[in-house]
DNA sequence: TAGGCCATCTGGTCCT
DNA sequence: AGGACCAGATGGCCTA
């Protein structure tokens, strides 16, 4: 996971949700109760006691419903993009952890302690390097910028031996 | 069938 | 005011 696929995360959010500006387009296969029932009971009572109101004043008042109603739909589509960029996040980290096959099942959890003790590991790694050579390195995140590629993919290979 | 996990809805809070 | 973020509630799916 790094800087730029953050960033391109953001992006997608923006470009779904540009994609999903109609409220209810966005919608996936998940689509329950609530959206039929968006008001409260006191909401509800409030709007049928009052019968005897003029049709003006009713009009408006479905009208500011209606209002409500869509603006309710919209937060909603774009909570769902919100989250669906969160689990893409989640699973993109997934596939950075190197010891874990594609088709592994992992929770969101399990995803996140297992990136965690994987930094542990790297950071062990980088200070057991460190020990080892004495001329003197910038720190992190320069430190990443200046190692070579191999040593990366050779301490990457250490671990999967280590773990498999 | 109980429990875990996930997607979704919802209302509250904070930020711009 | 509107959007982002968050946490709680809920229902569906899957597995032991």
């Amino acid at each position: 996971m790094s800087i730029s696929s953050a960033a391109s995360d953001a992006e997608e959010y923006e470009t779904f949700f540009r994609r999903t500006a109609d409220p209810l387009r966005g919608s996936a296969q998940k689509m329950t109760c609530y959206a039929s029932h968006s008001y409260s009971d006191e909401e509800m009572e409030e709007e049928s006691a009052d019968g005897g109101m003029k049709q003006g004043r009713t009009h408006s008042r479905t009208h500011h419903k209606d209002a409500r109603q869509s603006q309710r739909n919209a937060a909603n589509a774009r909570e769902r993009a919100r989250m669906r960029v969160l689990s893409k996040a989640f699973s993109r980290l997934k596939t950075s952890l190197p010891w874990v096959p594609a088709d592994t099942k992992l929770s969101k959890l399990d995803t996140l302690r297992l990136a965690s003790s994987y930094i542990s590991h790297l950071r062990q790694l980088l200070q057991d390097d460190r020990l080892e050579n004495s001329f003197a390195h910038p720190t992190w995140p320069f430190m990443m910028a200046v190692r070579s590629e191999d040593q990366e993919i050779s301490a990457t290979v250490r671990l999967c031996g280590a773990t498999a």
